[in-house]
DNA sequence: TTTATTATGTTATAACATAACATACCCATC
DNA sequence: GATGGGTATGTTATGTTATAACATAATAAA
């Protein structure tokens, strides 16, 4: 549980369009949920295969809620109660990543070497990031203006941008207020 | 050498601010002449030491032309002639990368962990890159369209951003008009 | 059922990065 | 020119992230 955390619950957009950083005081096992069925029925549409183990990997990608590293997706899904089963090992998890970016279901950030849920995984499109130095939190942006900012900025340079990164590290207002630094990590 | 450069030398504005993508055929032992020298006179007003290691390392990055990386900086650091003097590690590289990135001379690209000479240290400014994934060109942009649209975002969500990361892979006009793949790698 | 394709298991190692502590260097002051 | 504090580098070891290569198993297609 997040020091901050308040007990109302209110669904929110899944994409933030609209300009507030996501607030934690969230029902996130509906956000898992939703995408976990989202993930199902994209799969089936597109005829690829979400195994278990890809299925797993996805969830508990969402679980953290905040970006989570290949290796400690690793360690949760060895921690899963699962009758006793051989422990999985790095490729295992690294090629259930690989396939969930390919389905646009995850979004891999690269300053953190971290993965994290695609809010909006039916719509084709690249990550756009703020995240908090303090709480950990990936916000994703799907922000035109930045797009059309960069596509005519790419343009000018004759350049084809097929894989934009952007990631803005900084603090959101929530941590901000609060003044200092906020205990980091994973969300449970 | 590379396949496509040609004779003639042009000196070309140190930022990409108007609108080419870098060519090849420029003279670039001039860059590197004029990036040490800058970083000289930079030190020295900011009365921080460019030593020996550092000054090296910055070559190195600078020589490689396209983003290198940490490891193979430690290579060519102990390629060098240099009087049989004993082998450089790995913290050694990483600590004069973090004093150059610290003083602005260089720009760590994420999405590659590599690093890249900055074209315009006297400027403090987080670095933007076109990265074209056939040449290994990373060319430095400074767009203020793309800064603004950023900030204008950030702020609608009550977040400071201090640290953004603005990568943009793809494809330059030269690697597309080739048709091609090229051969990848640092250019000597 | 046979075969092809796709997914996963397994072992090993590559590639990137830092912790921790020892030593050397710079330079200001006595 | 000795002393001492701050800064930089040397050195050893290890932590973290990611993939190559090949074996086996599960699924789908013929």
């Amino acid at each position: 549980m997040r020091a901050h955390s308040k007990t109302t619950k209110r669904s929110k957009s899944p994409v933030l369009k609209g300009g507030r950083f996501p607030s934690v005081d969230h029902d996130h096992g509906h956000c898992i949920e939703t995408a976990l069925m989202q993930a199902e029925d994209l799969c089936a549409a597109r005829a690829v295969r979400l195994t278990d183990t890809r299925k797993r990997v996805l969830e508990l990608v969402w679980q953290s809620h905040n970006p989570i590293g290949a290796y400690d997706v690793l360690e949760r899904l060895n921690n899963e109660p699962k009758g006793a089963k051989k422990k999985a090992q790095p490729p295992t998890v690294y090629r259930a990543l690989e396939f969930l970016l390919d389905q646009g279901l995850i979004h891999r950030i690269e300053s953190l070497n971290a993965y994290v849920g695609c809010r909006a995984p039916e719509h084709d499109h690249a990550g756009q990031f703020l995240i908090c130095r303090d709480c950990g939190v990936a916000a994703e942006l799907i922000d035109e203006g930045l797009e059309a900012a960069i596509d005519k900025r790419a343009k000018a340079a004759g350049f084809a941008v097929d894989h934009p990164t952007i990631e803005l590290e900084g603090r959101c207002a929530e941590c901000r207020k609060a003044g200092k630094a906020k205990a980091r990590g994973n969300v449970e």
